[in-house]
DNA sequence: AATAAAATTTAAGGATACTTAAGTTTGTAT
DNA sequence: ATACAAACTTAAGTATCCTTAAATTTTATT
């Protein structure tokens, strides 16, 4: 196990990178939780493995053979939360931080034979695409932040940032997950805060927390 | 995670102490498969810790806070076989070394919800006993290995070593397994191999083979 | 184009966990 | 009691992954 760094750095590569495939050095060290020296010196040796493309003050892009790792760290974290979810029971707020470590143990083979059991997830409990073995990651359906609905617009939940347990727990207690319907009654203009209303019940959600669900929009 | 390799130590130190719970810092250079040097280093940080009674050039001895330390990391180690074993379907000669990595993830109420859905068991695979929440390690029955039996004498199969995936597969394909009854029929005064009936066929064991199964002796 | 601010890298250093080679201590054999 | 080999530790050095502080480059502002 020498490599839980290294895999840390390309997952998060690849999970922030933009249309052109760049991310920004700092970015990387905001979410790894790492100071931007380290960040530097991590990219350096990463692209001496020919992991990434990087210059010295330019952005950073993951070559195909980076691209690949990634995918593969990123599928073995998902794969690990479906199965959490699913066989071990764990509620959706607890199963990231199990996978976070999880995704850095166990061979390919196990999380191969772990996605036959599942009968092969295509996303993971919170909505993420899971690659496959051969690296094709499922198209999501089209869909936005609830923030961006409007009064009286109805979407249906496609995926949720994971990466808050507490915000897990909160928007589970008002009833949402995956699939459910949400109706937005009405937009508040004084904190943009949305008044939104799941299986007849009402409820305000601050912005913050409507910026991390998204929904495909019904007609 | 950052303390994979203390967890191997402490591990390791555990299961090769000796009855008046003394190992030698050789032993566990060889077993951790690493140099004299490297344990002499750890053991002056475990002792530092306060997990290890440790004088140099004399042995190591856990303390009560590392020998919990230890029980819990075997515990975990345990756990995962069987979760593996039994849950996601891994033969007996796959379990260990994945459960070597996942020992050191997940969190306990992982590892105790994990026991609680296998309904307690008390040993692992291979017929190791698994230390409760507690600390409690269930007793074994009494047993020998299997090359110290004579000639007609039978035994039950109560436990087999699982450092060697080779030797576990071998003895499966004879039909070895837990709680499978073994007599001995002969014992070759040539090379000290013997010879077997399981299922009422006969099989040459190697005295090495036989070393590492420990029976229950039949009247 | 000059200047200031922001982003990023370099420099120096620390902890962990190894390595090999060179001592030291211990126990055994004569 | 001495000598010697085996067991063990110390010394010196390496790789990884992190830190803070200082320097540099880029970018935005005037
Ligand atoms: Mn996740
Ligand atoms: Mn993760
Ligand atoms: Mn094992
Ligand atoms: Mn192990």
């Amino acid at each position: 196990m020498k490599n839980i760094s290294k895999e840390d750095y390309l997952s998060e590569i690849y999970k922030n990178s933009d249309e052109n495939g760049q991310v920004k050095a700092n970015l990387i060290a905001e979410k790894l939780q790492v100071s931007n020296a380290a960040v530097t010196d991590m990219l350096k040796k990463l692209k001496r493995e020919g992991q990434i493309k990087y210059e010295p003050y330019r952005g950073v892009e993951l070559t195909s053979k980076g691209k690949e790792y990634a995918k593969n760290m990123v599928r073995r974290h998902r794969i690990w939360e479906v199965f959490l979810h699913q066989i071990v029971g764990l509620p959706w707020d607890k199963v990231h931080d199990e996978a976070h470590h999880l995704e850095h143990s166990g061979s390919d083979e196990l999380i191969n034979k772990m996605e036959e059991m599942l009968n092969f997830p295509q996303f993971d409990p919170h909505g993420d695409p899971i690659p496959s073995k051969l690296g094709i990651v499922p198209e999501q359906k089209h869909n936005v932040a609830l923030s961006n609905l409007k009064q009286n617009q109805k979407g249906v939940v496609i995926r949720v940032n994971d990466f808050d347990n507490n915000f897990l727990i909160y928007i589970s207690q008002i009833g949402i997950k995956l699939k459910k319907e949400i109706k937005v009654c009405e937009v508040l203009n004084f904190d943009k805060s949305i008044l939104v209303e799941i299986d007849g019940k009402k409820n305000n959600l601050s912005r913050t927390i409507a910026e991390n669900i998204f929904v495909e929009i019904k007609k």
